[in-house]
DNA sequence: TAGTTAAAGTCAAACAAAGTCAAAGAAAGG
DNA sequence: CCTTTCTTTGACTTTGTTTGACTTTAACTA
């Protein structure tokens, strides 16, 4: 017998089949159609839509409240984030790193602003510094922003 | 289910596109009719449209009032950033840095992800570098990132 | 000018979500 | 059995919205 955890997370799935780009529910609404505390709901969230299952959940609290569900094409995720932190290795010049943030944006993985604030970081201009060193701290910045924004993908809130 | 603070948002939104300049309403009509409590108005105002989403309300009570939504120009931005410039100055440790970031995200300026971003690319254990040159290299590096934020926000208007 | 009326503002209370966490219960593995 | 891991629940918290009673300000009118 399945668990109505199961049955809750076989149903938001459909929801997603229906609807790949991501599903809206409100989460007592869903509580009261499957006879179980709201937490439930969250728990199935957590649960099976987490980050590793490659799924994002965005919420809202309050009226009007809602939970967000949205498919992460992950396989590419995954693969890109470690290309990259490859690339950058142990040291990178400026126009391999102004690189590595165009291709972020290019893929969708980052908006034009983060792009932006990100080349700032890591120009030449901003890395003042004694230049076999500028080369080594410049991968240091650029693999840190690099996984935050990957972690923070796959993060909920 | 959206808000009907929500849909008034997005109406606002609505004139404001229809007319950037800047737009008049008057709450007590804008709340007939959307069937609210005027000061649900306000709530909205406050809200969504307060200095840190870019705009400006300004308003007049009394027979014939009105209230006005305006896009902020540049002025009152300026004076954060020259504010964050001077506060950073030319060298500063994690804990203040982080500050700054922090202060950029709760007024607003920036979304949680950049505040990640941006954070992650000043950590101590991101700029692995003797104690003296850390600080005025995370210094360097957060003005650039902070000019750039608000520079490229100024572009967007 | 005083009084009236027509706005808009303020603020706190009530309401409406969703989140957290720990404890109790059920299944599965050894 | 006994332990561990997964599920379910409910009490409590946090966040966001809606309302209404009361205040302040401006314009008009007698």
């Amino acid at each position: 017998m399945p668990s109505i955890a199961d049955l809750i997370a076989a149903y938001i799935r459909k929801l997603l089949e229906q609807n790949p780009e991501g599903v809206e529910i409100r989460r007592n609404e869903l509580a009261s159609k499957f006879n179980c505390a709201p937490s439930q709901i969250t728990y199935v969230l957590t649960t099976r839509f987490g980050a590793n299952a490659g799924f994002m959940v965005e919420s809202r609290r309050g009226g009007g409240g809602y939970v967000r569900i949205t498919r992460l094409r992950v396989g590419r995720r995954q693969t890109l984030l470690n290309q990259l932190l490859e690339f950058i290795g142990d040291a990178i010049g400026s126009r391999d790193a102004e690189a590595v943030i165009m291709r972020l944006w290019e893929e969708g993985f980052i908006t034009k602003r983060e792009a932006l604030v990100m080349k700032s970081a890591v120009e030449d201009t901003t890395l003042r510094i004694e230049a076999p060193w500028r080369q080594r701290l410049r991968a240091e910045i650029l693999k840190a922003m690099v996984t935050t924004v990957f972690r923070v993908m796959t993060e909920r809130g």
